[in-house]
DNA sequence: TCGAAATAGTTAACGCTTTAATCAGTTCTT
DNA sequence: AAGAACTGATTAAAGCGTTAACTATTTCGA
């Protein structure tokens, strides 16, 4: 077989992600003249990494119980931060407002939740866990933090922090551009 | 005001996401006994910041041409990898070869992209950027390119490198349980 | 204090993704 | 060479998320 090189690249078919990934700088680089290769490099990767976690928490622990992902997040920032209103939950979740208006309606019919009216403001409601709510979280996040720790004990503990900091840095930094978030 | 403190926690409508973040880890160990902290922080912070980016790019670059995140992804791989059949495409972005297809079909219909039989397997298709795909790509990239450089310029070039390293780490280790993906 | 503007939540319409089922073509086995 | 098992793509049905419009309430300013 003829060995793959500038002249005879390698099929499509036989890339994976991180031949693709080079692949991709290579060209973007020196066909297309782009400048910021390593940024594009950052970003992808943190994207497949995310993706790839998230489906695997999603598949494997969720999904089987009935649950959605957001339902999950959801329920996570009610059970540690206390009852707080929908749109306070948008927020720490980085759901729309809308999404956590749907996912109340189930998560309510569920019995999960419980929306009652909001002490000072009339438009508003308060989201608390029920009973059955709080038991589901403490014995779901049991299973879901078992696989967190799978995913995570792949790196050392010093490599762990060093990753939120960088991704910290990443997310909290002043920019020049206005960055686009949810309505 | 009296000051937030253990016996006055501060109010879920004044968290922020670090400060929740740091809230859900005190009550995890302390009221609930959980070990793995430090893996729930990794991975909340992976997700949110990829969000916000993806958020971010789809919402400032890519909606205003009428394309999503998702048809970009797409036609970034044949772009640079050049043509190939659907689910190489599946592979190599991480969509299923369901959500392939259905892209497909709107490309098409756009212009972006052609269809043709495959050389050896009658089962199967090419996929290719047409002429107008193909510039529009040069065109759309320039644009995400400069925004993906304006996120990740928050960084060194150093630490850059060593977040992309972090990131494979993770994903690429060995483990004990199967990671579930897309079929 | 009264009307306008702003804000909270929900609803509606639409698009995208997922899993499961289906169709077509290939490969393996005998 | 024929049938079974397999593989690739597509389609169907269902679920979920998004933006935009709408309703109700509150706040602000003349």
């Amino acid at each position: 077989m003829i060995p793959a090189n500038e002249q005879n690249p390698v099929s499509p078919a036989d890339l994976d992600f991180w031949s693709f990934v080079a692949l991709a700088n290579r060209k973007l680089a020196t066909e297309y003249g782009f400048a910021h290769q390593l940024a594009t490099q950052v970003l992808i990767t943190l994207n497949r990494a995310s993706d790839l976690v998230t489906y695997d928490l999603e598949a494997s622990v969720h999904r089987p119980r009935g649950r959605s992902w957001s339902a999950f997040r959801l329920l996570f920032v009610i059970w540690l931060a206390g009852p707080m209103e929908p749109s306070t939950a948008a927020r720490l979740t980085g759901m729309s407002r809308a999404a956590v208006s749907n996912l109340t309606k189930t998560l309510i019919g569920d019995g999960l939740l419980a929306r009652t009216a909001a002490e000072r403001d009339g438009r508003s409601v308060t989201l608390s866990l029920t009973d059955a709510g709080q038991a589901e979280m403490v014995d779901v996040f049991r299973e879901h933090n078992e696989r967190e720790f799978e995913w995570a004990d792949a790196l050392t503990e010093a490599e762990q922090r060093t990753l939120i900091s960088l991704l910290d840095k990443l997310i909290t930094a002043e920019r020049a551009i206005e960055v686009r978030g949810r309505a």
